[in-house]
RNA sequence: GGAGGGGUACCCAAGUGGACAACGGGGGCAGACUGUAAAUCUGCUGGCAUCAGCCUUCGGGGGUUCGAAUCCCUCCCCCUCCA
């Protein structure tokens, strides 16, 4: 019965608990918490919607919580500098921006969104205080990336032991019977369930996604570590960065992202792991594109990668004649200044007509295709 | 409240009066090789420049000096130990 519910996740606790409350409510509160101060969501948010998707299917409730009052008060997690503080309007444009992500994925008229400070910033002083009085410094301790940071010296503001209580607060405060999160909320949402048992209230039934490595293939796919294939980007974009990730990552992505996984392909990754990414990319490209763009950017990437020649749609650069390489580079954008237009023809990394740019002064005078890189182009017509 | 240690580029980190746009490592970018994979080798990694040079940058501000990341004053921030 709960085979669906499962399906692909990393840990259910419990999942005893889970088939009870199936079997007393017809209608689950299935939670999961955004944070509005990064409104760039990726695949790997993508893996947690899916599974949100999974339930709404299935008739349940999600309340999609932004966690705006969080937000204002400037989460400094991992930081010694204090993050700036979110205006409210801030907040709203992200989270604007969040959602017409979100509804990508989910159905936007069973979707319950709520702001966290409707309640959170309702609470008294005494409030808090009763809420922290239930948990303890040590137990707070436990948790990796503050055991972590309090052994390597890195400071940790008391207000960050709020957190994960306003978080649980959340829960209290909605009833809420399931909530789904990335793996590294483990400890997050576990605590969240003694919060309620203290609260008198039935613990929520937690399941945790696997997390996914960004395409370095090393640290955990996020904005911040520039490794995030954005649930956003063009068609090209995704297709290719899906392209770059390293083999050892072919077989995650297809079991996490996709949720396939046998024994044909396994053999077909191993036996040939270019087709296999290209298969792999064109399926998570479609999700998010449809299959014409997603056929259209594979056809694009061969044609530039396999081929080495140029696509179709190179954007068109208008200039007046005699104006220097180097500033058509900054003005059409393909670098950001131009010590590093002049860098990049000293290193052989400029083509104009498959003529390798040597010159830094060089002058185009002609149409032609200008090609920085592995992979910018552009059509210069001299007007 | 007391004592001590720190704040250097995207990150880590060296540098304690000139040779410092600042060693080294990571990351990133580029070139070779490839499957835009991995591994490897090489180069680059503040801006402007007529390529002479010039301008901005070592927590903020002020000062000493021909000259400061380095010395002094002051402010801000972080860490450790003691209370």
């Amino acid at each position: 019965m709960i085979e669906k519910f499962i399906e692909g996740i990393e840990s259910c606790v419990t999942p005893e608990d889970l088939e009870q409350k199936l079997k007393t409510k017809k209608v689950l509160k299935v939670k999961y918490g955004a944070d509005p101060s990064r409104p760039d969501l990726h695949l790997g948010h993508y893996v947690c919607l899916k599974k949100l998707k999974d339930f709404q299917e299935l008739g349940h409730r999600i309340i999609f919580i932004i966690g705006d009052f969080t937000a204002i008060i400037g989460d400094p997690s991992g930081r010694n500098k204090t993050r700036p503080r979110l205006t409210e309007e801030e907040v709203k444009e992200n989270s604007k921006t969040y959602m017409d992500q979100v509804f990508k994925v989910l159905d936007p008229d069973k979707t319950e969104v709520v702001f966290n400070s409707q309640w959170l910033s309702r609470l008294s002083s005494k409030d808090v205080i009763e809420l922290s009085a239930r948990y303890t410094v040590a137990r707070m301790l436990e948790r990796d990336d503050f055991r972590a940071r309090f052994n390597s010296q890195i400071p940790i503001s008391v207000h960050e032991f709020l957190y994960p209580l306003f978080q649980a607060y959340d829960s209290v405060y909605l009833e809420i019977d399931v909530e789904i999160g990335g793996s590294d909320q483990h400890f997050n949402f576990a605590l969240t369930r003694e919060v309620q048992r203290n609260f008198g209230q039935e613990p929520q039934v937690f399941i945790t996604m696997p997390l996914i490595e960004g395409i370095d293939g090393k640290l955990k796919m996020s904005k911040s570590y520039d490794n995030a294939i954005g649930l956003t980007e063009s068609a090209d974009e995704m297709f290719g960065k899906i392209m770059s990730i390293p083999d050892e990552l072919i077989q995650k992505y297809y079991r996490v992202v996709l949720r396939k996984w046998d024994e044909k392909l396994e053999k077909f990754i191993e036996e040939n792991p270019r087709d296999a990414k290209e298969k792999l990319a064109m399926e998570i490209t479609q999700i998010f594109h449809g299959s014409e763009s997603a056929r259209s950017a594979r056809d694009k990437f061969i044609k530039i990668f396999r081929e080495k020649t140029v696509p179709d749609d190179v954007p068109v650069y208008k200039t007046v004649s005699g104006k220097p390489l180097v500033e058509i580079m900054v003005e059409a954008k393909l670098v950001s200044s131009k010590s590093e237009a002049r860098r990049l023809i000293a290193q052989s990394a400029v083509k104009f007509e498959k003529e390798t740019v040597k010159d830094i002064n060089y002058i185009i005078s002609r149409k032609g295709i200008l090609k920085v890189g592995k992979r910018k182009f552009l059509r210069i017509e001299p007007g």
